[in-house]
DNA sequence: CGACCCCTTGATTAGCCTCAACAACCGTGG
DNA sequence: CCACGGTTGTTGAGGCTAATCAAGGGGTCG
């Protein structure tokens, strides 16, 4: 390995001082792998640890008395995991692979240090979490009032947008390990339903579809449908304090 | 008057040091106040500031392109509105005043003050942005995968825990100025099926209704219908740095 | 008093769910 | 190598929930 990906991710944003990659760094001293479909953390169980996710998808999500689940958000490569134990002891979702994964734990203790030591990584940490609750705020709206061909759609351009992040603005075709279950898990829609919109979207011409592959034909037409605006493209980090 | 708003609610959960207050009062040195319907800030909008609540209701909403209106949540005295202010140069939602308010603003810039020298404090309000943040997720679970009727029931659960963190743990009779319209709004339905649910959580003996008061008659069935679970009681702060 | 907002109720419609059947694909074991 | 069970994707038919459309009542404020 030798770098660390979350710093990958907040290089992203800012330059990064020796003593904060330090900081990170040691954040990711463990490294541990789980097979597609494990379950990470279980809704409700302990827990004093958050994850930096490596290599794969993993989604959080939570079990309804019905039987139906909903998934909060899937978790890409530089993701921080499992932020939500630092203010309950339990856990309030579940975390599960989707693909086989590689993960960096660490103690919420570690989390600590770093607010005391770099109050500028910890703004810029926050900054990213208030951005990730936008993120759930825009998918919340999205399943409220639009209709269920925009909530795929939705969700489609926010996983193109989140994975141009790390893997280059120039993509246009991505590969997408999730069954059509888990979409309509996302986006409050049956299996059975999201395939019927999937398909209402490929007849249309606005995306391409082979296997796990979807590739972006017309991404105006797919955002302007979905209601999308890019929340990542925006982040501003203007008032962050100067670092240690 | 003469404390600090912010100050006040941060301290049900950690004994403030003398330092930590003042950093807190020099946050609020004013007050603003709006007539109930106002629109504070507008999505879009260029926004620098910060609010906290001192009396009152708000809520923070989007705009479709559809003409339709998402609420994401409502804010009483002692929440802290606008957090996303943080992340965008832009406001990513609309704060309006759902009664008459009063409001204390204050400048991004004196949060990352905040940061450099009161670490404890910024992890006090990240954990209370992660509490906000899963009740978000709460909300989102309800709409994509519970019925019209678990949805207006949890809404009411929300509000009666919320209020009851700042009015007193005993209280089973609530004065909501909400119309149905919002209640809709935030639920994902429209006013008229609000309407339907409203009178059937009534007639099946759940709650009792008169005028804007709302009285808990049974709240064991409520919640259990809701699929609801109270975060609010539960917020865990052991993991905070010592104060500076 | 009238205008407006909000609540209420009824009738009809539409969107999404449910149920069902089958095809394609996968890894596994014989 | 093939047989198999399991998972996922696909498509059709019918049903139900919540939206839409519509009309009227009560309260409040100017």
């Amino acid at each position: 390995m030798g770098g660390s990906c979350l710093a990958e991710r907040l290089a992203h944003y800012v330059a990064l001082t020796p003593p904060e990659q330090d900081a990170l760094v040691q954040l990711e001293e463990q490294e541990r792998s789980f097979k597609r479909g494990a379950m990470i953390r279980r809704e409700h169980d302990g827990a004093r640890e958050l994850f930096i996710v490596q290599k794969g998808w993993l989604h959080s999500s939570v079990l309804l008395g019905n039987g139906s689940r909903q998934i909060m958000r899937f978790h890409f490569p530089g993701d921080l995991v499992g932020v939500s134990s630092l203010a309950f002891g339990q856990s309030s979702d579940s975390i599960v692979a989707v693909t086989d994964v590689t993960l960096c734990p660490f103690d919420k203790d570690k989390l600590a240090l770093l607010f005391q030591e770099h109050p500028r990584l910890a703004a810029l940490i926050f900054t990213l979490s208030v951005a990730e609750r936008v993120s759930l705020a825009d998918r919340l709206a999205s399943i409220g009032r639009t209709s269920a061909r925009a909530r795929v759609a939705s969700l489609l351009c926010e996983i193109f947008a989140r994975l141009r992040i790390m893997g280059g603005a120039g993509l246009d075709e991505f590969h997408v390990p999730l069954t059509q279950e888990e979409i309509g898990d996302a986006t409050g829609l049956t299996a059975v339903h999201v395939n019927r919109m999937m398909r209402g979207l490929v007849d249309d011409g606005l995306i391409g579809r082979n296997g796990n592959m979807i590739k972006v034909m017309n991404e105006a037409r797919l955002a302007e449908g979905a209601n999308f605006t890019d929340r990542y493209a925006e982040i501003d980090i203007g008032w962050l304090p100067q670092p240690r």
